[in-house]
DNA sequence: AATGAATGAGAGTTCATTCAT
DNA sequence: AATGAATGAACTCTCATTCAT
């Protein structure tokens, strides 16, 4: 049994090491570039143990979109939200943005080509949709209290904020702000959300 | 002359007809599902003549990004600014997104594919990235005018507002959102944008 | 008819013009490398043009054969040999040859491809092989000549001799010597060939 | 390592069974005609399999010309050269000489197309110059002894005979002799070469 | 659990040749 | 006499996948 679960962990450890190599590989030429010799050869393993250990290009895809989910309930759960105000949630989701996007904007990457990919393939579609619906949910919920705590605009549209920072954030990808761009805009935000004290 | 214009005419006429072509398959497949072979069968002719009009994978793509370079340009062009306050240019942007993302959703998603692509190939990015920076900049002209003339909140920042703006549109090849989604976000901007009259 | 003639000509002039072409791009490329296309970009021609005047590449290949043959033939009737000994003759071949070789070696470039492709092609072979036949018979009449009228050593093979003589020669292609290296081997072959006078 | 090193072997014999299957199409077809996939089917592997143990055509070439090349060293490390004159060494070249023409004339076709190619291929022409120079020196060698043991023409030029030579030798396979006519060229070079005795 | 070898299915590209004008 | 456009056939090379060991 002991033997049962080291050979099990030893196995999960080269499924990690594969979705890793995998990941970087698409940070550095996109999804269309993958190749599984690539992945193979970054890991030190023969292209044919790649396969005994994931038996499709599918299911690696796959491997790389569960890991990448797996990262975000965890940062998700991280934190907690006690006693705290709307804004303050936000602005701990501005902080929390900030520092993905300066610190693994790795995972921003892989997540774009996922989020392209799910358009085409229902598979990685039922992995990467939940990740974006969580979020948008949670970001919904910080609006929500905002504005009912008064530390918000009491007459904002939870979703649609949701929607707009949501939408704000994931186009830096493309955009490829500079550090000051990105404060810029979430000192708009504050301008534009904030309950203003007349 | 007429005879040389009137050839002319007609490959120019087989050129358009394979980017257009071309942009169907990408919607369909994606950029990495673009098979030349493809594009040739669905204009009707031989893979060898593709090339003759078209030299290179490379510049097929190439072409494809210029097409679109083009629409932008045209679309950009069509509408009179004279005479309009900021936030009935903002109006005018949000119908022309509504617009667009109804009737040629097409357009946005090869965008997509385009932009990303730009991100490995200096090529398409030299022709790609103006699209982008002159959306940005007209944009941003929208915001500082309504802000001057009063009909948009004094206090923003025309080019963060600019980068919200753009980035949640651009969101919304990802999110799919419903009609009735947009308007509630259009809504949300005219809250969190227009002047407030105490 | 005068028209006739013309127009002949003027055919006759692009067809030379042709030859001219591919033996250039023979010397640079090979036979392997040539190209009809590239052909015809450096005539000035479009391809439909060039096969209307060379209807194929195999008639191309004999087009530049033939021109080949006829400069050798040229060559071969240019110089007078009355009244001359079988060494003067055969200093006469050594001086035309290191001139060719000085001066046209492209002619021998050519002439070196054709001879391999005459192995496959009896078209070319047809064409190619008089040449050589022509030129070691020549050299063979010269030995026979040297021999009997005492200027070359009377014990001599005639046609050993010529075959020897035309194999140095013909390798100089392959190992492309310098001009005193050309010259050490003509003393040599006066030493080994001249009657020695005890 | 048994295993090891068995397996070595096996991918080696795969590799000269290629180089073997090459040299065929070379000499019926020569170098270009030289075509992937009929190497393959000579060998009766899939082309993705050919492309496994040689990963390009030039690798091919190449991997040609090397088998060529330790064909060539074996060759000349075969034959001891202790205690014989130069006439005598001499002689065994033109056996040797001659036995290869008879024997292993495919040899020399696909020495000359490769000498052809490594006119314009900087990679094969490191492999074949080589060859041709270790033939040259040996051959000079062999005329610079038989000078100084008096058994051939004391004042010869060694260097220049060995240009003779081989060139001579080189163009048979242009001028395909019969075995009567080489016969006869070696006649001669014994007559022009060995010392005479007054 | 791991590997070298093998493969089918295709990819982009090239080229001599043809045809309508 | 000349040309733009078109084409079939072929070429080298790639890739995910499989199989025997």
């Amino acid at each position: 049994m002991e033997q049962d679960s080291q050979k099990r962990e030893k196995s999960d450890d080269r499924r990690a090491a594969i979705a890793r190599a995998a990941r970087d590989i698409i940070v550095e030429k996109g999804l269309e570039g993958l190749r599984t010799r690539d992945i193979a050869a970054r890991v030190g393993i023969n292209i044919a143990t790649l396969h005994y250990h994931v038996p499709s290009k599918e299911a690696l895809v796959a491997l790389v979109a569960q890991s990448l989910k797996d990262e975000f309930r965890e940062q998700d759960q991280r934190r907690s939200r006690v006693g705290k105000s709307g804004l303050d949630l936000l602005r701990m989701e501005f902080e929390d943005a900030l520092e993905t996007w300066e610190h693994s904007p790795e995972r921003l990457a892989v997540m774009a080509e996922l989020t392209e990919r799910a358009r085409r393939d229902p598979t990685i579609a039922a992995i990467m949709k939940p990740i974006r619906a969580n979020w948008l949910a949670m970001l919904a919920t910080i609006f929500e209290k905002g504005a009912a705590d008064g530390s918000l605009r009491p007459d904002l549209d939870p979703i649609a904020c949701a929607r707009i920072y949501a939408g704000t954030v994931a186009s830096w990808r493309i955009s490829r702000p500079e550090r000051r761009d990105i404060v810029a805009v979430f000192a708009e935000f504050e301008r534009a959300f904030i309950a203003r004290t007349p």
